[in-house]
DNA sequence: CTCAGTGTTCAGTG
DNA sequence: TCACTGAACACTGA
């Protein structure tokens, strides 16, 4: 479920969980492509017996602020959460890394399909892959004018843009077809192409759209009924709108793009 | 059995 | 050098 809505829901659970705590003990598991440059046993002895004072987030990664460095990193891939739970025998499949904290609870990184990531790094913000990364689409979207100026570049398609993490951090598939769809702009346009007016649109509809689905915690049984989310899943040929528009499901940028051609220009 | 998929990276092309 | 595209990655679930 990782897009920048669920990965901040994510940090407030750590943050509640975690914070001003001790992580008492840590159980890893042997997994080389998640543990990314990193061993069980260098992230354990990393994590073990440390405080951890907040939870901080840019984008689509999140990390842990201990009393000392270096922190761990996490990348959610396309599978990767986070859960909350008393006993050992709750332990999510496909767990990563376990924490136990003094306050008794656990909790667990798991990642089914593995494209998830678990990095140790000394100045998380400062060094890949975080430096590499654009404005962040919860608190860091720029002004409309230098929106302009950096959608003025990029002659590829919009959507393909918006899902750069190098401009966009934190936008992903559903809320970059979400955005297009309530800003009435077609997914195939150059991003260059938009108007000051469509530039605009886009960035007031980025900032609701990512604003809502981070109040009410990621849980898309909140989202409007009028939003796209609920019927762009599955390429459905018949798939309608709320309005009963017809949805198009098509490749662009590499992804799935479900938008709606009578109503995105 | 086949295919799509909430993401990123890398090789190849122009 | 840079922007862009498409394949690859690993695995589940429909």
């Amino acid at each position: 479920m990782p897009e920048l809505p669920e990965v901040e829901a994510a940090r407030v659970l750590l943050q509640r969980v975690l914070r001003r705590r001790r992580i008492l003990a840590v159980e890893t598991t042997a997994d080389p492509i998640v543990y990314a440059g990193v061993t069980p046993r260098r992230l354990a002895a990393a994590l073990r017996g440390r405080r951890v004072e907040r939870v901080g987030r840019k984008g689509k990664h999140l990390w842990l602020e201990l009393d000392r460095r270096p922190w761990p990193v996490f990348h959610f891939g396309m599978t990767g959460r986070f859960r909350v739970y008393a006993r050992e025998e709750e332990r999510p499949r496909f767990w990563k890394l376990e924490m136990r904290t003094s306050s008794g609870k656990r909790v667990a990184f798991a990642d089914a399909r593995r494209f998830g990531r678990i990095r140790l790094q000394q100045h998380p913000e400062k060094e890949p892959p975080i430096s590499a990364l654009g404005f962040d689409a919860l608190v860091g979207v720029p002004p409309a004018a230098e929106l302009a100026r950096l959608l003025a570049r990029r002659k590829a398609p919009i959507k393909a843009v918006l899902l750069d993490q190098t401009v966009f951090a934190g936008v992903g598939n559903w809320v970059a077809d979400e955005v297009l769809f309530q800003a009435r702009i077609s997914p195939h346009r150059p991003a260059a192409s938009l108007t000051p007016a469509e530039v605009r649109a886009l960035r007031a509809r980025l900032i609701a759209i990512v604003a809502h689905a981070v109040k009410v915690g990621a849980d898309s049984d909140r989202f409007p009924r009028t939003w796209l989310f609920h019927r762009r899943w599955g390429r459905d040929a018949s798939a309608v709108t709320s309005r009963a528009e017809r949805i198009r499901h098509e490749t662009i940028g590499g992804r799935t793009a479900a938008w709606v051609p009578g109503r995105q220009r």
